[in-house]
DNA sequence: AAGTGATATTGCAATATTACAATTATATAT
DNA sequence: ATATATAATTGTAATATTGCAATATCACTT
């Protein structure tokens, strides 16, 4: 087949899995970081800034957004792509909790 | 073309992103907690608890263990996959280290 | 309303990932 | 040494992902 078999998991373990997708690409990681450090919300840049096409770029912007962690005005003039802090931060706390619920061992 | 332009990109972010491919797919997540879940080293029954192939599972394990994630014994009838703790706890700190520094926002 | 600048969408090619059947390898038991 | 149980490897098919050229769309300006 080729396809990731989600039926047989549960649902936190898609959603880690889900999240996990988000940052598996260096350009969205990339991406991500570039936002993060703009102060005054010119962000309409980040083709030249990471090296990759804009309609490449563009796509990997809706990946991220699809996750929910972008906000702000994405259309006109006054573009601005901003981190969704609230659900950046839901990021990290479901990946913390995962962490921090395997670290029991036997050897 | 279909392949990731790591080139582009610094170590630190191709890190994050090959460290995030770990766990992007819902079998490995699987995997680790249910190996972290058993507390005697009574491993070998992953196939039937996740319920993918054989084949299947070992090649997720493999993934895994590329990634430093797993130590104990593979070999004979005293198996035991376990976690790699601290190969771990690293991966929960460039994690944690990603999300703070991409916490700062402008809008 | 036509032009401009910026992003989104579409279509396509190349590569990567996922999954499993068949087979092979390895360690232990008899 | 043979048999058994378990895991790894190989081969193959299907699906997903990545990347870009070409095109379309959208908001604003003049």
């Amino acid at each position: 087949m080729g396809a990731s078999k989600l039926q047989i998991h549960s649902k936190r373990t898609n959603d880690i899995a889900l999240i996990a997708k988000v940052f598996a690409h260096p350009a969205r990681v990339a991406i991500l970081e570039y936002i993060s450090k703009q102060k005054d919300c010119i962000c309409s840049d980040i083709v030249d800034e990471i090296g990759l096409s804009q309609p490449t770029i563009s796509q990997h912007l809706q990946v991220i957004n699809k996750a929910g962690l972008l906000k702000g005005n994405f259309k006109g003039k006054s573009l601005c792509y901003c981190i969704n802090i609230k659900r950046f931060q839901e990021f990290q706390e479901v990946f913390n909790s995962f962490f921090n619920k395997t670290k029991f061992n036997c050897c």
